[in-house]
RNA sequence: GCUCGGGUGGUGGAAUAGGUAGACACGCAGGACUUAAAAUCCUGUGGGCAGAAAUGUCCGUACGGGUUCGAUUCCCGUCCCGAGCACCA
């Protein structure tokens, strides 16, 4: 009987439909096992075959889970607020949310193709009111909260306030913008604004004053992440640097604890380097430096990691935004200032980058005292020094380190070596190395030596103090768009006052255009009555990462309407024991998930401090495109043999209608009308066509089509392929080439509980043959799923097969087993060959099968290689048997003492899992 | 520039607490079945040399060294590819 994957997916999709398969609930009694998917933005293109791929592996270990007494929680939902459908729906005045709607509907049949065994009864869509209301819930929290530092954690803002009302502000430890200290009997005077203004700055949600990346093309803001080389990551449109009042939430508060908290996660090194570099620490010290501008004398600030050097500081440099440049900036050198910081200002994000060999800068006319040499030294402003670091202010040693070095070949300021012997004619020398010179008190030590007693002696002289500083910056929380969260803030006589969880979710309004309002205004400006009990509300929208921050808790309690997540649901689900997904989000979503989860969890709502516990990153497939060659001038193509004989143009043409690099010659002429009537010059009666691994893309006719694939081949197929194609953590390209190889094994499987047409499988006893190629199978496959090394489990399938093939064997006793196995890669075929081995029910409950050693000594010994009188053994499965068995049967093994000469062996040493030594 | 990965047949890739390199699959070649196609099955397939053949032999895991009885695997250096960060003081 044929292998009819189409009726047999068809039926058994519908199974799990009407009967809610994999529908979970809280169940103490099991053990629960939570697997993720990064839920997808549902785009208008669809599913190309690259997506499914980190789902597919997610659902082979989730079924794996179920097969072992988990109760696991698999579930799959869509982060359907985004600027794509925003764009489109500026173009087409269609509403977003119904073009999401449509997206979505077609995203979910595309998955439902695929036999997934989500839980959908619990599907989320961040767009839905119902869910976000619990994005604005948190929000709310954070404005209501700040960042107590002595407490380590996220504390009540009017615990805070009662603070300033009896002690003031001077004893508060706090993650904060800058305040001025006051005391309990000025906090008491202050008026409602003033009050309101100081607490803005300890809220860890907050509005405030700050650089960011605007994009003129988009008419919004965006975050760092949504940036990529001057460029906006979706539409990559130019980005500009502006500053601008802006919701933002505090997560730099977190650092510490998102940094240290890495080590005890299972993710990859390199996804831990990024977040550990995008975090950023970095020791070192807070320096004061006098500074005067003729007129007047100031403390300045600046941040260092090498205190050692300051004996070599020979001027100072200023961000060209830093505050101090006002106020540095003397008469005379007034107009050279502002035009430089006007150069500056109109500088793109993407010029800086280009030009960062350029160096520019100019005197303020002030100048510095160098705390430790007592010498004058001007203070220069440069783009070089960021504003938004440290303290935007630095002292610059030329001779070691290199950007202060090539500013200060470049305007003639002088520079002095610091280490013993180091030539500093043509570069700075930046290494933390060597025996310090021209250092005063620190002559003589070495450079490790030199950094904690510059810093000791700073903070003696009381100029200065240890300091750790952080890369992170907060996240900018505000985006100038329609399609996304409404904040739940109004402005009560212009002081920002947040709604109360009664009032949400606080619902997006209608608008009859999603363009910015003629005056500038977000799109939000545009909705009629946009007001809360008479007061305007903030018209600004959550960006992307506000609704994906916290989607893995509402997958516990999806329907809850009095929180988040009930406490019995988290207490029993907990953390996200597997999270699969692109490594993309490493430094945007990855981060702010963690930062809230971390928030609720100082709340108490939730009982794990990481929300994912272990990751693995799935690669990207990329497109293989193929080629035709046109002669110039000509409608002729020739085939890839014969390209070189012509001149040719290379043209994309779609690998649909290519097979094994075929060209189909009907198609192509069908393809395109200008192709209709193209001449061939074919090698051996067949086109060839060349080929190259681009980016999958409509542009480059490269893109596979999962349903297609279905169509042709199955879903088990093409879950199988997308397993065999590579590690799972690999990017590759995809190859419909190779899928044949997969598709005839699972005909093969099908074939072997069949007689020509009738199903039949034999009851007889397993040889000891049989079960050792079964029970290898189940180690290996059981090895494997957990290694996540899915590719090889296919192969191993593969060999299983061919060697059942060569026994002719069909019992039962080894292919029933056999099916639960495949039932986590190829869950339709297996579904069915389980009913029709005579079982109720879906598979996906089934036991895993148990491995069990049952071989005797012999089948250890397969391959002896002798060296030196020590004789080795290759073992092909791991043993079981301790040493001193394993040496007994060495010993007594007839075939070794025959091959070596009775009586010559020393000594057997066993080397775990594969080799054994035998000294003769 | 810094950090992290990675270089194995025509192709995707197996094999690393050092031990038969190239499993499995694609492709290709030949064959069987067929009027034909599809499907299916069988055989061969890293390279060189010798041989009619079985087979033998040498070379082969980016390149050059090293450790070792033995290196794709470990160490040092070089080259190339990919990813991330990028004036972070």
């Amino acid at each position: 009987m044929e292998y009819n994957f189409l009726e047999i997916e068809r039926s058994w999709q519908a199974f799990w439909a009407n009967n809610k398969t994999f529908k979970v609930e809280t169940d103490p009694s099991k053990p629960k096992y939570y697997v993720l998917d990064m839920f997808p933005y549902p785009s208008g293109a669809g599913l190309h075959v690259g997506h499914p791929l980190g789902y597919i592996a997610s659902d082979i270990y989730s079924r794996y889970k179920r097969l072992k007494g988990f109760n696991v929680l698999h579930p799959m939902g869509y982060d359907a607020f985004g600027l794509p459908a925003e764009q489109y729906a500026i173009q087409t005045g269609q509403h977003p949310a119904k073009t999401t709607e449509k997206n979505i509907e077609r995203y979910r049949e595309q998955l439902d193709r695929i036999g997934f065994s989500f839980d959908w009864t619990r599907e989320v869509r961040t767009c839905d009111p119902d869910y976000y209301k619990w994005t604005q819930w948190a929000f709310l929290e954070m404005f209501a909260h700040w960042y107590n530092k002595k407490s380590g954690k996220a504390e009540k803002i009017e615990e805070l306030v009662k603070v300033f009302a009896c002690e003031g502000n001077a004893g508060v430890e706090a993650a904060c913008g800058d305040t001025d200290i006051f005391t309990a009997a000025q906090w008491n005077s202050f008026s409602v604004e003033a009050r309101e203004k100081i607490l803005m700055e300890y809220r860890i949600a907050y509005l405030g004053e700050t650089s960011v990346n605007w994009c003129a093309a988009l008419g919004t803001v965006l975050a760092n992440d949504e940036v990529k080389e001057g460029l906006s990551v979706r539409g990559g449109h130019p980005v500009e640097q502006r500053k601008m009042r802006q919701w933002q939430l505090r997560v730099s508060a977190y650092a510490e604890r998102l940094l240290n908290d890495l080590d005890e996660l299972s993710w990859s090194d390199s996804l831990k380097d990024m977040q550990r570099n995008w975090i950023g620490r970095s020791q070192g010290a807070e320096m004061v430096f006098r500074v005067f501008n003729g007129s007047k004398e100031y403390n300045l600030d600046i941040f260092t990691t090498r205190a050692d050097t300051v004996f070599g500081a020979t001027f100072m440099v200023l961000a060209p935004e830093s505050e101090w440049v006002e106020k540095l900036t003397t008469e005379d050198q007034k107009g050279a200032v502002e035009e430089y910081t006007k150069y500056a200002k109109k500088k793109t994000e993407r010029e800086r980058m280009a030009e960062t060999k350029k160096v520019t800068g100019v005197f303020t006319g002030s100048y510095a005292i160098n705390p430790f040499t007592n010498e004058k030294i001007p203070v220069w402003i440069s783009e070089y020094v960021l504003a938004g670091y440290g303290t935007g202010a630095i002292m610059a040693v030329p001779a070691h380190d290199s950007r202060d070095y090539t500013f200060a070949k470049h305007f003639d300021l002088p520079i002095i070596p610091l280490i013993e012997g180091c030539d500093i004619s043509q570069e700075s020398f930046d290494a933390k190395e060597g025996i310090m010179c021209n250092s005063g008190f620190l002559n003589g030590f070495t450079v490790k030596q030199a950094i904690p007693a510059a810093i000791e002696e700073v903070e003696k002289l009381g100029i200065g103090r240890r300091k750790v500083n952080f890369r992170l910056r907060d996240a900018i929380f505000s985006r100038q768009r329609y399609w996304g969260e409404p904040f739940p803030i109004y402005y009560k006589d212009g002081i920002a006052t947040p709604m109360e969880l009664k009032d949400l979710p606080l619902e997006l309004p209608e608008v009859d255009k999603f363009l910015p309002t003629e005056g500038g205004e977000p799109p939000l400006g545009r909705a009629e009555n946009w007001t809360f009990g008479g007061y305007p509300v903030e018209k600004s929208t959550m960006p992307g990462f506000a609704g994906s921050s916290a989607y893995y808790l509402r997958y516990m309690d999806p329907r809850n309407s009095e929180a988040l997540v009930s406490k019995d649901a988290n207490n029993y689900w907990r953390d996200v024991d597997l999270y699969i997904g692109g490594t993309e989000h490493a430094t945007g979503h990855l981060i702010y998930s963690r930062f809230w989860n971390k928030f609720l969890f100082d709340l108490g709502f939730v009982c794990e401090k990481e929300p994912f516990k272990k990751l693995i990153n799935q690669g990207m497939i990329q497109g293989r495109s193929n080629f035709v060659y046109r002669v110039k001038g000509t409608n002729k193509f020739v085939s890839l043999g014969l390209k070189d004989k012509y001149d040719t143009t290379e043209i994309h043409v779609d690998v649909n209608i290519v097979s094994n690099d075929r060209l189909n010659i009907d198609a192509f002429r069908a393809w395109m009308p200008e192709y209709a009537d193209a001449q061939f010059e074919l090698e051996n009666g067949e086109y060839i066509c060349g080929w190259a691994v681009e980016k999958m893309s409509k542009s480059m006719f490269n893109v596979v089509n999962p349903d297609m694939i279905c169509e042709k081949y199955g879903a088990d197929t093409l879950r199988m392929y997308e397993m065999f194609l590579g590690p799972l953590e690999q990017s590759k390209p995809w190859d419909t080439n190779g899928i044949d190889g997969v598709h005839r094994f699972l005909k093969r499987f099908w074939r072997l509980f069949f007689n020509k047409d009738t199903f039949e499988v034999s009851n007889e006893q397993a040889t000891p043959a049989e079960l050792k190629i079964l029970h290898r199978l189940i180690k290996k496959i059981q090895e494997d799923i957990e290694n996540f090394s899915f590719n090889t489990s296919v192969s191993a399938f593969m060999i299983a097969l061919n060697e059942l093939y060569e026994l002719n064997c069909n019992k039962k006793a080894i292919l029933e087993p056999m099916v639960i196995l495949i039932s986590a890669f190829a869950p339709h075929i297996a579904e069915e060959l389980w009913s029709r081995l005579g079982n109720p029910g879906s598979v996906s409950f089934a036991a895993f099968p148990e491995y069990v050693e049952k071989f005797t000594i012999e089948d250890l010994f397969e391959y002896p290689v002798s060296f030196n009188g020590k004789l080795r053994f290759k073992l092909t499965l791991s043993i079981l048997l301790n040493a001193k068995e394993i040496e007994a049967a060495v010993l007594a093994d007839e075939n070794t003492q025959k091959y070596l000469g009775a009586g010559s062996i020393k000594k057997v040493i066993v080397v775990p899992k594969k080799i054994i030594n035998i000294v003769c």
